[in-house]
RNA sequence: GGUGUCAUAGCUCAGUUGGUAGAGCAAAGGACUGAAAAUCCUUGUGUCCCCGGUUCGAUUCCUGGUGACACCA
């Protein structure tokens, strides 16, 4: 039986540095789960493995994609399936790494069949979202697919505008998309949660964040600016100097407001993966326990 | 050493004409199915510096401490 190996947590808890490790002895590629990590010339700001690291072990989905690329969880999923599939020709086992938690899941949980929203449709609704205003899109939503209208968040425009592209593009509701069932999958799958006390956690996001403006961020988001409105630099760490760049705000300011939303995200990840009774959670340094439990894993 | 001002949430402060208190920032909790590092929701945590006094009741007024700051020596 094939195993692959998840390796998760929050930002900054020291996945990069225990994947490589892991890899090493289980003796396969990174699989990365990162959906910003898996574009081209964001290196600084999302901590990407260098080259260094990708020397040490072969490195799947990082900086694969050009900024304007259109990329989602499902296309991961697919993606990530298809190489699992060719390479567990090779391998018993597997590591995927990677603190992105709708990517980790659209992998190992499945993620519904909805065809993917063409261009037009996509800036039809933005306009609309732009002219009409939200209410509108949402009392539209309320008439097109009354039970989505129920469940939703309406004060998420995000979520009302999706389930229109798909009312729109397909003729039926977003509601009949939406199986939630969980999808078998070829290979057994062992996951692997990395956690630190809280203080600690933000103590090394602090520090990072100072390394990554020592690095240069500034300097790589100026590179970057004339892409400030593709989806891929809608990123903490970009945003903020975004907003320097513009003479906004002040460094000092930015770099404050880049390590709170860096704990915000962290926090954010840390409540996901709280609720997936599946993961076994670990410290970082507690390498040789997880090696233990990788070995003594049989399905 | 003397005089004055201040002491309230993790931080910076407001406030209570005496009925145990609230803003900003920081922080905490949560949702999530094709943009997810996205998007969205909820929450005020407190010996009001300490010992006494006055009072039905003191964080508030008064005496005395302690600490910080300022000015004078």
């Amino acid at each position: 039986m094939k195993t692959l190996v998840v390796l998760l947590g929050p930002t900054a808890v020291g996945k990069t540095a225990l994947a490589l490790d892991i890899a090493q002895y289980i003796q396969s590629p990174i699989l990365n789960a990162d959906s910003r990590q898996i574009y081209r010339d964001l290196h600084i700001g999302t901590a990407a493995p260098t080259a260094e690291e990708q020397a040490l072990v072969r490195h799947y989905f990082v900086g694969t994609m050009g900024l304007q690329d259109y990329y989602s969880a499902a296309r991961f999923e697919e993606d990530a399936l298809a190489l699992c599939d060719k390479l567990f020709k090779d391998h018993d086992r597997l590591l995927m790494s990677g603190g992105s938690m709708l990517y980790i899941d659209a992998v190992c949980k499945g993620i519904d069949d909805i065809p993917t929203i063409q261009e037009e449709t996509r800036i039809m609704l933005r306009e609309r979202l732009e002219t009409e205003g939200a209410e509108t899109l949402a009392q539209e939503l309320r008439l097109l697919d009354p039970e989505y209208y129920a469940q939703v968040d309406l004060k998420n425009t995000k979520r009302i505008v999706h389930a229109l592209e798909v009312c729109y593009q397909t003729g039926r509701t977003f509601t009949s998309f939406r199986t939630a069932t969980r999808k078998q999958r070829p290979f057994s799958i062992l996951k692997i949660g990395l956690r630190r006390e809280r203080s600690e956690l933000f103590e090394r996001i602090n520090q990072r964040v100072d390394r990554m403006m020592a690095d240069g961020l500034l300097e790589e988001a100026r590179q970057l600016l004339h892409h400030r409105h593709e989806n891929a630099l809608n990123t903490v760490g970009y945003k903020e100097m975004f907003e320097v760049l513009d003479g906004h705000w002040t460094l000092s300011f930015a770099i404050e407001r880049l390590k709170k939303n860096t704990r915000v995200y962290a926090k954010k990840q840390m409540t996901w993966f709280a609720r997936d009774p599946d993961i076994h959670w670990f410290h970082p340094d507690e390498s040789d326990a997880i090696k233990n439990l990788i070995n003594q894993f049989h399905p």
